[in-house]
DNA sequence: ACCTAGTTCTTGACGTGTCATCTATCTAGT
DNA sequence: ACTAGATAGATGACACGTCAAGAACTAGGT
């Protein structure tokens, strides 16, 4: 009906498309799960991660934000949410009077530590039961890889 | 400092955030790119090109989402989107009261076509030039097994 | 014909993410 | 000291996605 739109190959479309389809059914399924078992968004999650690998609980913002590769005012935004539920809070900072720290809070520290077995035992159940230890360590070298490229030139 | 939070073996992390971290990559590349390029989003590309494999590019509802796996509201929103910007219409159904046909405006072909290019050859840069034919097939079918087991128990 | 249950789509509220822009502060060069 | 430019973070506008609830209609049993 329609010739007009270029493509990729049926091959490369059917592997390309079924590879971000996982990717959105994996996040979908786990960001709900997280959700309805901890009340806790994933990104909420992410940030916690986070802060409990990290002295003290408490770290600069641009650290945080280029630790999980996210933008600046993506961070800022989600930080001002979870000040509002008590998950972390923002400390001014002494030696630069621009920058401030996020802190998990104690609350913050309850809420990970209740989340993360259960969200472990999901990423288990809905990934990695699935893929065997070599098909794991291929999809993590060649992810790391790209990664790394994409790093290189932002073109 | 904090060993109470369970989690991965240590190469199972490694593999599993690399994985992550490379769709968010992706899709954050491949929207700005085609935000930038052509004025359109990942989700009004994905509308569009559905669209496009569909007779007269008419479709109900129910049968867009289940070809895209969206949610239903998360179709219906995306659409009342996409009519403001003529990207598509709303159609009636005569058949089932309750139904509707989403139809893709001219407006809307002359933008997927315009869009669908360049998109391709950022996908090739940023995705496909960096994997061997064999690995590509490799991640395929990986990502396919594991979506119809999930697909299958929606635990 | 009626009533109940299921289906189809819509809507409002809310959390999330991006972009452009703003303020405050620091740093370097003069 | 002064000033220009860089840096840290905040903010407002807006698109996106989910959830829960609702409105309109259909279908199947009585």
């Amino acid at each position: 009906m329609d010739d007009t739109v270029q493509w990729l190959s049926s091959e490369e479309q059917r592997d390309w498309r079924a590879f971000i389809r996982l990717h959105q059914k994996l996040t979908s399924r786990l960001g709900a799960d997280l959700q309805a078992k901890s009340g806790l968004s994933g990104a909420d999650f992410e940030v916690l991660v986070a802060l409990t690998d990290v002295p003290e609980g408490r770290v600069r913002f641009q650290e945080l934000a280029r630790e999980i590769d996210w933008e600046q005012s993506r961070l800022s935004h989600q930080i001002r949410r979870m000040i509002k539920r008590d998950l972390v809070a923002r400390e001014e900072c002494a030696e630069d009077g621009r920058g401030a720290f996020v802190v998990i809070t104690s609350h913050g520290r309850e809420a990970i530590e209740a989340a993360a077995p259960p969200h472990v035992e999901t990423v288990r159940r809905v990934f990695l039961d699935h893929v065997t230890t070599a098909e794991l360590r291929t999809l993590g070298q060649i992810s790391q890889r790209i990664v790394d490229r994409l790093d290189q030139d932002r073109s």
